[in-house]
Order: C-alpha cells, then sequence, then structure tokens
DNA sequence: TTTGTGCTATCTAAATAACTGATAGCAGGT
DNA sequence: ACCTGCTATCAGTTATTTAGATAGCACAAA
C-alpha cells in the first residue's frame, strides 16, 4: 500500500471513472487501471465494480475510501507541522545547574513557555559536568553551565555574572578570619558542581582541609541545612538572597579572585537549529540587554 | 513523502544509526542515507544530527517520529480492515417495496443488525421499478421487489409468495359480484408500484373502468384511508392482517389467477459480494427453510 | 604522529517499478 | 451494423530505487 496508489484510488472514486480520474490526474489510462488492480490484489478483494460506464465502489471499496481520507488528513498536517518554519514546535530539552534553575530560569522559561506553548520545554538540573557531557550527546539541546567552558564543538554565551558568597547560618559571626570556618561542615552539591570546585580551591590556597563534607542533590535541601546550622556552603548571592533576607542565613563575602563565576549557555556548534531553539537564543540575548550587573 | 521513506525513517530513527538500519532492513548503507536526504529535502529541514556514532533526531525528527507512528497505526488498521473477510463490515444499501419492509423485513433485518452490528445497514423503500433501476446501478446491494423479474444481469431469489386481497372498510358488504367495486375510488400507491398493476390488470380483465385514482406514498397512509371508507385497494393479505383482525378493515378474496404474487429478492449477477452481502443471503435462503406457508 | 575503526556522503551502474501508447474487448445507444 | 465510451492487456520506455565501490571525517589506540 503506497500513498500514491491511495491517491489514485481516491480519485477514480470520487469520479466514478478510471479514464477521468487518468486525465485529472495526467496519466495513461493503463497505468490507473493497473494501480488499482495492484490495489485490490494487495487487499485482496474488489473495490470497484467495473461496467460500461465507469466505475462503481464496493462496500469494502467505500472502507477503504473512509480510511484513505483520514490517511491523508493525517498525511496533510504532518507535512504542514514539518514544513511550518514560523511556529516553534516540538521538543526542547534544556540543561540547568541547580542554582541557575532556581534564580535565573523561572522568568525566562514561563515568559518561553508562553511566547510559545507549543513546544515541549522540559528542564533538566545536574552539575555542570553532566550537563555538558548531555550537550554533546545530543540528549540536551543546550545548557546553562559555569563558565567557561572551552570545547571545540560548542558555543558558549554568557548569561549572567553571579558573586558567589560563603553562607553560614545566622548564629554564625561575621567572619573575621578564614580560620573560621576551619572546622565547620561543607556543604556542597553532589560532584560535578563548579561552585564546588571554587571553594575547594579557595580553601586549598589558604591551606584549610575542609573537616567533613556533606553532598546534596537540590538546592532547598542545601540551603535548609546551611539554616539549620549543619555547616557552610558556597553559593550564588543571587540564589541565597532571599534566605538572607528573611534572616534564614548570613552571607560573607570571598575574595574577588575566587567570587566571581559567570553563568555561560552552552550549545552544539555547526548543528541545524530548530525555530523553538533560536527562539530560546534570542529570548537570552534580549535578556541580557535589559539586565542591570547584579552586585550586592 | 512515500510510506517506504517514513518506514526507513523510523528504523533509523529507532537504532540511532544509517549503517544498522540498512542492515536491519537488508539495504545498502547509501541507499539509507538517500532515502533520509530525500525526507529532509522534502521537508526542507534537517532530521538528524550526523556524529562519528551514528545518528540523533533534531527536535523536528522527533516531531516526525511520532507523526510516523500515528500513521503507521492508521495504516496498519487499514490493512487490518481491509485484508479481514470474516466479520462483515461497512455499508449495505438494501431496497423493498412498502408493504415487504412493513411486514417481512423488521424481524429479518433487526437479526441481521443484531449479528453484524459493524454493518452499516440502510433500508430504501420504493415501488418495485425504482428498486429494479438502483440495483443495476449499483446505488443499491439488492432490493425486495415484486416478482418475477427477468434481467440478464440480475439474480432473483423468492422470498415468500404472498396473496393479494381486496380491502374495503367494515362498512362495504362482502363481496357478491366484481361490479360491487366498480364505482369505488382507487387508492394505490404511486406509480411503480406492481400491486396497482395486477389490480388494474385484473380490473381491465373484467370491463371495469375505476372511477377515480388515489396515489399514497405510504402503507400508513393508503390502509388509514381504506380503513376511512374512501376507497379500495389491493394488498398483500399478511400486509393488512393486523387490520383485519382490529376490524379496522375488510377484506375479499380475488380470482388465484390475479391474486398471488411472489416477493422476490434481487441481486447483480458476476459481481463480487460482500461478506456483510453474502451473510444476508445466508440469513434470507434460513428463513426461506424455516417458514411455513402462508395461507388465509 | 600515525594508523585503524566505524560511521556517513557521493558517485555510477544495475535492478526494479512505474508509466505510456497501442490495441482488444465489451455493452449500450444510434 | 456501427459508433461511442469505457476498462483490460501487453510490449516498450522512462523514472526511481537500490547496490557497490570509494571517499572523507572524527575519534581512539598505538
Amino acid at each position: 500500500m503506497d500513498l500514491q496508489a491511495l491517491k489514485i484510488f481516491k480519485s477514480v472514486a470520487e469520479l466514478g471513472s478510471i479514464s477521468q480520474a487518468a486525465q485529472k490526474l495526467n496519466y495513461a489510462q493503463s497505468n490507473i487501471t493497473t494501480r488499482i488492480q495492484q490495489l485490490e490484489t494487495s487487499f485482496e478483494t474488489t473495490l470497484f465494480f467495473r461496467h460500461h460506464r465507469g466505475v462503481t465502489l464496493t462496500a469494502k471499496g467505500k472502507v477503504l475510501l473512509a480510511y484513505t481520507e483520514k490517511i491523508f488528513r493525517l498525511i496533510d498536517e504532518t507535512s504542514k507541522v514539518m514544513k511550518d518554519h514560523q511556529i516553534p514546535r516540538g521538543p526542547l530539552i534544556i540543561g540547568s545547574m541547580e542554582t541557575t534553575a532556581a534564580v535565573r530560569l523561572p522568568s525566562l522559561l514561563s515568559k518561553y513557555h508562553h511566547d510559545y506553548p507549543e513546544v515541549e520545554l522540559t528542564l533538566k538540573t545536574g552539575p555542570t559536568e553532566e550537563n555538558i557531557q548531555g550537550v554533546l550527546r545530543y540528549e540536551l539541546d543546550g545548557a546553562f553551565v559555569a563558565g567557561p567552558v572551552e570545547h571545540s564543538h560548542l558555543i558558549q554565551q554568557t548569561v549572567v555574572e553571579e558573586e558567589l558568597v560563603l553562607i553560614t547560618d545566622t548564629v554564625h559571626p561575621p567572619l573575621s578570619s578564614i580560620k573560621d570556618i576551619q572546622n565547620r561542615t561543607l556543604l556542597v552539591f553532589r560532584s560535578g558542581c563548579s561552585y564546588r570546585a571554587k571553594l575547594e580551591q579557595w580553601l586549598h590556597q589558604e591551606g584549610i582541609v575542609p573537616n567533613k563534607t556533606m553532598e546534596f542533590g537540590t538546592l532547598e535541601a542545601l540551603l535548609g541545612c546551611v539554616s539549620a546550622g549543619l555547616g557552610i556552603s558556597l553559593l550564588p548571592f543571587s540564589t541565597v538572597e532571599p534566605y538572607v533576607q528573611h534572616e534564614k542565613i548570613r552571607y560573607h563575602s570571598i575574595p574577588s579572585m575566587f567570587s566571581t563565576v559567570e553563568t555561560v549557555f552552552i550549545y552544539r556548534k555547526n548543528e541545524f537549529m530548530s525555530t523553538a531553539f533560536i527562539k530560546l537564543l534570542d529570548m537570552l540575548n534580549e535578556n541580557m540587554m535589559k539586565k542591570s550587573i547584579i552586585t550586592i
């Protein structure tokens, strides 16, 4: 059963004549006869009564005509959707760090979903390294990760510069010396998180060996534990700002050399980009223009 | 867009590899590459990301895959329905005289519909001549008409022998002589009705010229008017039996030469018969076996 | 760096299918 | 008896599909 045969069948059925269908479709009459015979053979049935005035559908032919119309409606829809490059649609899978997902993305994604409701937007949070691999393996269309990311197959685009701050519970006194945190437990994201790397880098330089480490998968859990006094952590100021304002936690600036971290959006180079994806990039750039630099 | 291309596309999408799809489908790899390229050209888009480990669907590719699966489900259903010669289904259009439809068909059609609910059964009532034309023009699959019908393209099968009786209102005295009906109005079906022909034939032989004629389209209307004393008519005894029992009308036997009329089922010769139709024929024959001869 | 492996893309030629044109046959209408 | 309008069949042509060989690319191992 091929679509061309069904198209021919439909014409014959509607015109009630093989000759007329041939004329209409610009085919030789013999060809139409043969194609109809092929259809009949493949279905092991008779589709038309042949008579001297043309042909008439049999009961089974009428059933096939109904199905044929259904099939063509579906095919037409497929064509239309596939050739429509205007309206973004289809799946769009974005990766993100937990922190970016919590603070930077909600407004962006909500606006995106509002503007392009036909896009099936999925957000997968995970550490930077995992996200980079995801993009390279085509599992993610793009990802928000801690920059810089230098990879010959990836394009990176700075989204925002975050300032990392050390966070403690509110009982903890203002930091007078780095040594104050010597004995505190470090609360970090599961491995792969670049903030953890920054923290470890800083502590290493200061000659501090962390006492203990606890790993978390989600931001809420980590912040809750910091607030409860379980330990300390290093996170972007924007992420902890509401907690600071509600006096759940206290933040402490750290040397700017270690505090600055840029969040970048990465995606594959030299690849076909769906309209849905292009629109996301557009929205990101637009956002960059409007955004004021975040400082403390 | 042809189904073969979609099938290839589906395999490639599922295996994530052009080479593997080629192997699975027993094609040369070059062929698969080309067919995918053709699809991409026809949709003016990119369906796969090509990389050294195989291929991965783009967003548009994923959309096409979803549609492809939908299309194949529909195609499979079509094939299944078309190749299923066991279960009668589809349209079945039967013609019938008004009288047969009223008395003989209800129980038959109700049983048929119960046994083969997937058949779209349509009953069209009309005079014998119209029904014959309908069958010859493929507008009806078969019809119950007054026999005998001799036509080189038709098969006729006797269903029942009806006995025509003259009917009058209950005030009318038993017929002592044919002359009694000389001045009564004749109530008949619209032209084409074979009972009317019988009646006219009989009256002609008796040298009676009917006074007036009224034409009716439905049985109920005609019987109602006979009952009200507007005139007389000639109908099968089986049709008027309940009216006689309720003493709404009175019947009078007529010479057997003119009274006997057979109802036959006609259908086209030498044609493909749908399962639905064959089942109807079976049911008719079965009915004939069981039926006792109707006499007064 | 070089080499090998595993993949896709491209090209030409062969195989397959779709299509044409001419002809036959059939049933009604003139 | 002849003409008309239709479908079926057959041989030959054209177009499409497929195969096979080869190139090229990117990674991974030596």
